[in-house]
DNA sequence: TTGTAAGCGTTATCAG
DNA sequence: CTGATAACGCTTACAA
């Protein structure tokens, strides 16, 4: 079924068909009628590739998502599709796995798709000084600052990452605890990794507290088991913290079932504060005190600066949205 | 830039270009390396638009996810992705509201993509008797049985819902449970919501439990926090039972929570057993008593199936991957 | 082994 | 307001 078939069904051209399906002008509205009951009828649905071959472009906006097993970008997807359906773009949402390179496979899928616009939800600046002068749609980098990148066309979303790690080693610093441990990222390839880092440090720097990175810092990745794992490895070589602060959620409940499996109980020995703010930490016992990221005013934020960037060609912005913390039950004044 | 410019490029006409980029025979090894050559240089890309256009399909296997946060489809997107990574066929992944109709999207994508084939993770079998005969690709539908479906063009791999959710309640009861609740879905609108509870009755009838599904069963939807409620709602009108089945593990831990809001322990109070073996039910404390559904080996058994149905159109195929109870720290013998 | 040319289903430019 | 027709970039007979 083509438009070539409505046309000889209907006796109008394909013109005609091609205009009436697209919302153009200068058609009679009886032609309109017709043609659109009879392209009801056969269920007809124009041909996005020959659309596309002709227009030079789709009119869909792209997500790439680095990590496919990532919370916090699992619920932001929610949000943006919610966002997005309410336009008359399509979204396409590309997962991709937390080690390739983002920036190569949005290359990629710009000759494929040619979209409006992108969303990168996570990214690597090495990755983008590399790669991303290969793109010219408009694009937002969210959850990373791209300020420094200094591109025409990359505008951020992002939390202050250093200053949140900053707040949450303080709490912990304010409730009286000195001895303080952190599982966080790689802080020498990930951005969001090594941000949070040194929050952590101008924290212990400014209330001079004692932290030896070497002893007191765990570099693992994201997920449930390396937190446990992590949490493991602190102990072994550090019997006395009694704050925690990790930097994902995910890892903030791993790390505390493996304080629980070496007898430790938490707040009451060791008190712990995640980030993310993640909906399962309000549903653990103890309910996770945490950094809490606003991932629907992320989600809300990211789009309208894209949309924007897309239609009305505004300028770049680099948006830094609050986070808050989110102080619950893992967190204790220490005696 | 297009096989064109490639031609003039290289003073081969585009027919050679295009068997080259395509690995087909009846080509010179000069010419093959001279275009290859000139390709990698330029960075060519063909426009995958004008290809599929012309060959009227496209070469990627497609993954239909219904419902966005769904985290036992996330894992098994992951292990898809891994699985037809390895494979010559780019894999789509389209994320859809769980309350939409998956078959009605799966179609229009059809027109759109052309896919060779379909996943369907989760899905309704009314949406499928109403619609799914418009589709010609070969598909899987991933933990719903499609055998009484009778499509031709439509395999199944599933757990047996019935049975696990059977062997749940069982599990409680041979630990003495007399009094029971369960938190499940639709019973009504869900294959799932249904199948399971009609293997709570199932076991119940058998050990001739009491069981009144107006007061003892709670049906919701699959979150934290509609658990978290319907655990509420079964506390405030009956006070008394000491076992817990909750048909899915974040409904299990939003109950969990609203039972300790209350002042009931588990398991010492109250026993749960929870369902589908997420990863996060073994870094709760207690770890979590469920069912576990082999997510890895459903999306393995999932894409084998439907490349040879792809492939070497295989007959169709109704796999059952069966569960295992995983016993763990939330359940405990009745005194 | 290579080149030529006819489409694939649309859109857009023109002339009517 | 409508119809004819030339692209868009590619694949694939078929001819050379």
């Amino acid at each position: 079924m083509t438009i070539k078939d409505l046309a000889a069904q209907t006796g109008y051209s394909v013109g005609t068909i091609s205009r009436v399906l697209n919302n153009q002008p200068n058609v009679s509205a009886k032609a309109k009628a017709a043609i659109l009951q009879a392209a009801e009828e056969c269920g007809f649905q124009l041909n996005a590739n020959a659309q596309q071959l002709k227009q030079q472009h789709g009119k869909s906006v792209l997500v790439i998502v680095k990590g496919t097993s990532n919370e916090l970008f699992a619920s932001m997807v929610e949000s943006i599709q919610a966002l997005v359906s309410q336009t008359a773009y399509p979204l396409i949402v590309d997962y991709m796995d937390e080690d390739h390179n983002e920036v190569q496979r949005a290359v990629q899928l710009c000759l494929e798709k040619k979209p409006l616009g992108i969303l990168f939800l996570g990214g690597n600046s090495e990755n983008f000084c590399q790669y991303f002068d290969k793109i010219q749609a408009p694009c937002v980098l969210v959850t990373n600052d791209a300020s420094q990148l200094h591109f025409p066309n990359l505008s951020s979303v992002s939390s202050d990452d250093m200053l949140a790690a900053k707040t949450a080693v303080e709490h912990l610093i304010r409730l009286g605890h000195k001895k303080i441990a952190v599982i966080g990222g790689d802080k020498e390839n990930s951005d969001t990794g090594r941000l949070r880092f040194q929050g952590c440090m101008a924290a212990f720097r400014q209330y001079g507290i004692e932290f030896d990175p070497e002893i007191d810092y765990e570099a693992t990745r994201f997920s449930f088991a390396d937190g446990y794992k992590a949490a493991r490895r602190l102990l072994e070589r550090k019997k006395d913290f009694t704050g925690l602060f990790a930097a994902s959620d995910v890892m903030a409940i791993g790390a505390i079932r493996a304080l629980n499996d070496a007898g430790k109980r938490v707040p009451e020995d060791i008190s712990v504060v995640g980030f993310d703010g993640l909906d399962i930490g309000g549903y653990m016992t103890p309910r996770l005190s945490t950094i809490h990221q606003n991932v629907e005013e992320m989600a809300r934020k990211s789009v309208q600066l894209l949309l924007d960037n897309i239609e009305n060609k505004k300028g770049l912005r680099f948006i830094t949205v609050p986070v808050t913390l989110k102080c619950r039950e893992s967190v204790k004044m220490v005696e």
